[in-house]
DNA sequence: CCGTATCCGTGCCGATACTG
DNA sequence: CAGTATCGGCACGGATACGG
């Protein structure tokens, strides 16, 4: 990652560049609320996102380090998905966003029926 | 913004999706350190940032309630950006990302110097 | 100093079909 | 069930030049 050249003072910065994408923050909340997660369940709850991009973005997270790929050979095949340890250390900024989330939806909700 | 139909149970993806971008993150973690900027400092700290994109990150920002622009009709001209009220309530989540960021970098560093 | 205008590349993301 | 292959759109972001 060329992340230490240009942003070394800027730890805010490789944090993002990890954590990049559309979708990544949301499968990484989805984790660390259900545990353990099988790969068509988590489809089911991202809808409507592409078993490519799904796919794609679990492969980036497993590199990355930051979920854990467990596969069993039965026949129909299982794939479970969870966070590592140092997935799990993204838990507080997980919550905190998904609070902030909710409180700037209600909120909303208040300016409409207020 | 078509977030309620598709995912109105899921509060982090109204999160993700007001603060899209490769740069929004960063630029919110700016503002909250600095408390008040102007745009060529801030511009600075940003290289290698392009002006179209600073601008338009930070036009979509105001726009969603984030960030306070205040104009000085001076010559040589002068603007000054800073977080609303609203932008504040995610300081806690910027400084978690901020130390996160920090520690998985330092651990880095560890499995490098061993 | 503080941006916008213009032009353009690229890579993210989606749809669909197909495989072990 | 759990993905990969292929194709393509389009919006995001960058470089540079120019305007108030």
């Amino acid at each position: 990652m060329d992340f230490d050249v240009k942003f070394g003072n800027c730890p805010i910065y490789y944090t993002i560049s990890k954590i990049e994408g559309k979708w990544k923050w949301v499968i990484l909340y989805k984790l660390h609320k259900c545990k353990v997660i099988r790969y068509n369940r988590l489809w089911d709850e991202l809808k409507p996102i592409a078993h490519r991009t799904l796919s794609r973005q679990l492969k980036e997270l497993e590199a990355d380090g930051l979920v854990h790929r467990e596969q069993y050979n039965e026949i129909p095949p299982r794939v479970e998905y969870s966070l590592t340890l140092v997935g799990e250390t993204l838990a507080p900024i997980l919550e905190l966003m998904s609070e902030w989330g909710a409180e700037q939806l209600s909120n909303a909700q208040f300016q409409h029926d207020g």
